[in-house]
RNA sequence: GGUCCCAUCGUCUAAUGGUUAGGACAUCACCCUUUCACGGUGGCAAUAUGGGUUCGAGUCCCGUUGGGAUCACCA
């Protein structure tokens, strides 16, 4: 299920939206079921109409100034900066007071006091002391909704087991755990994950540090994000996964650390490097217009699967050859034997041009690479011979582009 | 500052209180490839710090230092 939590008017833009449903696709997540938050307000309605009626939900009248001041005062002397439950205590003159000002309530939950407590997967026994936490404001002054109530009516309303989260919201669950109870809800199974953190510090998905679209512009295959990430803190290797499916059996809560991984931008590269040389043609048989063996061939050379069509041009357009010496590539050219090719002829044919020309090792192999793909670098001669073919082979040799 | 979490090779981590502190990635060396790349085999490399408990501590306890989370009318 995509659930979709926008309740914050301000903050709930439509591109945001397509861009995360874009980026959850290409990752390669499907749900079939969807829910939107805006769309449940009378839910929520009713159930706050209860909790108000039952004491657990009021209404307050600080400002925001008012609140950062108590806030500021109470850091200040030393103390935890809890709401002081002002509102708890207003008189009828001072409701009529704010009346007359026109001021809007905004609306907290009431927080029972005592110890709220619940077995994490991840961090094991938690518990927090009810006094020490503020009571959450769930209805802003404009009457729209923040996400801690919302969130623990669709839980519960959706029947959700596990809630699997970062640990961000450690504290965040005390309260919760006592809306979910509050409402008369199940309340479900905990996970706090670690935090990653970036090379240099802070890593957040608020600071833009890191975007699933600039990883695919720049070639990172969806699987490779999606293997290393989950592998990342646990004590598993990392090592290339290519479904979600079995990524997903593969993995276990009691091989997650607690401690926070280091994200590094350039190790995700590195493994996705790997990762493309190893991909089946399965795998990629959708997106490249080479055949299996064609792909199998010259894979273990590539950086990215759109680097498929470097080699593809090679063999199968045209290239203009750099002779860096004319006399051994002509030679070759000369010495080239007629098709059909078979697993000697490329050894056969080299030690010719080995014996007459005198030369050696990259001496002899460079010249000829630099011909025949005017690259430095790449598979094995032997392997890319038969694929560039005979005629355009002959030609590059003597310099011609074909 | 209150509350909570964390600390083992460069990185991710493993080790019923008893091991030469193990593995993976990176790095280095060698081998293979008549070339580059790919691949294979080895090497280097760690318990943050100070006390305790114990015959014995990476492991348990306390302190210190360091890192992180949270304390929003964001999620």
């Amino acid at each position: 299920m995509l659930r979709i939590d926008d309740t914050d008017f301000a903050r709930s833009k439509k591109e945001y939206e397509d861009a995360m449903r874009e980026s959850l696709k290409w990752l390669g997540f499907n749900w079939c079921e969807e829910a939107r938050q805006s769309a449940r307000f009378a839910r929520y309605d009713a159930l706050r109409d209860e909790l108000i009626a039952k004491g657990r939900i009021y209404a307050c009248y600080d400002t925001p100034e008012e609140l950062q001041i108590k806030r500021k005062r109470a850091m200040a002397k030393g103390e935890a900066p809890i709401y002081d439950r002002q509102a708890l205590r207003y008189t009828e003159a001072d409701l009529a007071k704010f009346k007359a000002e026109g001021r809007k309530p905004h609306y907290r939950f009431k927080l029972l006091p005592g110890i709220i407590e619940w077995n994490d997967i991840v961090r094991g026994h938690c518990q927090y002391e009810a006094e020490k936490l503020s009571d959450p404001i769930i209805i802003r002054e404009d009457g729209s909704y923040l996400y801690h109530f919302p969130s623990c009516v669709d839980d519960s309303d959706f029947g959700i087991t596990h809630i699997v989260r970062g640990e961000d919201h450690v504290t965040n669950t005390a309260a919760q755990i006592q809306m979910f109870e509050a409402i008369g809800g199940k309340v479900p199974t905990f996970a706090h994950l670690p935090l990653l953190t970036g090379v240099e510090g802070k890593l957040s998905k608020r600071l833009g540090s890191l975007g699933v679209r600039e990883l695919k512009a720049e070639g990172v295959e969806a699987m490779a994000i999606c293997s290393f990430l989950a592998k990342l803190g646990t004590s598993d290797a990392i090592e290339p996964f290519y479904s979600l499916d079995e990524l997903a059996d593969s993995l276990d809560f009691e091989k997650l650390g607690r401690s926070q991984p280091k994200f590094d931008e350039e190790e995700l590269k590195h493994f996705n490097t790997k990762f493309v040389r190893s991909m089946p043609y399965a795998a990629v048989k959708d997106r490249v217009n080479v055949s299996e063996e064609f792909w199998n061939k010259v894979r273990p050379n590539l950086d990215l699967v759109s680097d498929i069509k470097i080699w593809a041009d090679i063999c199968h357009s045209e290239v203009t050859p750099i002779i860096e010496d004319k006399a051994l590539t002509d030679l070759a050219a000369d010495l080239l034997p007629p098709e059909p090719w078979n697993d000697e002829t490329f050894n056969t044919w080299l030690n010719e041009v080995k014996a007459q020309s005198g030369k050696k090792g990259k001496e002899l192999f460079h010249p000829i690479r630099k011909a025949l793909t005017a690259l430095d670098n790449g598979p094995e001669l032997k392997t890319l011979l038969p694929l560039i073919g005979r005629e355009k082979a002959q030609k590059r040799l003597k310099g011609i582009k074909a």
